[in-house]
DNA sequence: ACCGCACCCTGAGCGC
DNA sequence: TGCGCTCAGGGTGCGG
């Protein structure tokens, strides 16, 4: 699911949540390479921390406890971090959907995708950490610690400036796009968004870095604010897995120009919409207003 | 240093 | 109905 808005998004509605509240039990399922830290030792750990404050860096979650140390989450492609009082259909598979009544939808019964709970001293709900493909991480970080994945990370999209992303580009053979992808130069952007931006700045994704121009730079990186702001806004994009802590389905993907948009009508000139594979991940692009 | 590729995992949707 | 195939918003690690 998620890229930077989507995570932003999930940091707002989940921090209610989850600041200022006391871990009184740790649930997980089986090791797994899901689990950085093992199961046990994140139980050991977490078990009486409370949570002190929750930030977004990148894609990451990083929740800081009353110890100082850290619980970082990644979502990966299908990770979904609520509470167990909200009620969505995407937290339930198809089959589930299809054989569950209405009535028995209507509460979250953990499942075996589900593999953090965490539940609290207090009487208020239980905050879940599920993902389907287990592309997402958990890791525990010693107080003082950080995680070398963190400290590779690029400035973030939400603020990138045009000339920086400019110098970023110089002498770089790779696609534009898989420049953007790069979280080590800039954080937080993922598939959807690389694509809508580059619409908006008018940039092909399969255009060489190097031969992007400065300001082209600085019109992707207007792209990329405007797409990134906008998606925050309206609650991120919900295609497939991707809920907010509150059950709520994001807005953005009906705001989409060309991603997953193959064939349609470019909505600014009517030219189909084109799909190309560009660093093993599919680019969606408007042949007619990208160059 | 950089680049392309294989791989991690599960499920949905498609054509036959 | 079921099989085999492709596709999917993530990142890492390897060899060239």
């Amino acid at each position: 699911m998620p890229e930077l808005p989507e995570v932003e998004v999930t940091r707002r509605r989940i921090e209610p949540v989850l600041v200022g509240r006391r871990i009184e039990a740790v649930e997980t399922t089986p090791p797994s390479y899901f689990f950085v830290t093992p199961p046990t030792t994140l139980r050991r750990r977490l078990r009486g921390q409370s949570v002190s404050k929750l930030e977004r860096l990148g894609k990451y979650l990083l929740a800081t406890l009353s110890d100082g140390s850290g619980l970082l989450l990644h979502l990966g492609m299908t990770g979904q971090l609520f509470s167990d009082n909200v009620v969505s259909p995407r937290l339930l598979s198809a089959t589930a959907r299809a054989s569950l009544s209405p009535e028995a939808q209507a509460s979250f019964e953990i499942d075996a995708h589900t593999h953090l709970v965490l539940r609290f001293e207090d009487a208020g709900p239980a905050v879940l950490f599920r993902d389907v493909r287990k592309f997402g991480k958990v890791i525990w970080l010693p107080p003082g610690e950080t995680h070398p994945r963190l400290a590779r990370l690029g400035a973030d999209a939400l603020t990138v400036a045009g000339d920086p992303l400019f110098q970023a580009t110089r002498r770089r053979k790779v696609a534009i796009k898989s420049l953007l992808l790069d979280q080590s130069v800039l954080a937080g952007v993922g598939n959807i968004y690389a694509d809508e931006a580059l619409y908006w700045a008018g940039v092909r994704p399969g255009r060489r870095s190097a031969r992007v121009t400065r300001a082209e730079c600085m019109r992707i990186a207007d792209g990329l604010r405007r797409v990134l702001e906008r998606s925050i806004e309206t609650g991120g994009s919900s295609i497939s897995d991707y809920v907010a802590p509150d059950g709520q389905d994001g807005g953005y993907q009906d705001e989409r120009r060309v991603y997953a948009r193959t064939g349609q009508p470019c909505k600014a000139c009517g030219a189909p919409i084109r799909r190309k594979v560009i660093g093993q991940r599919s680019a969606h692009y408007c042949p007619r207003c990208q160059v």
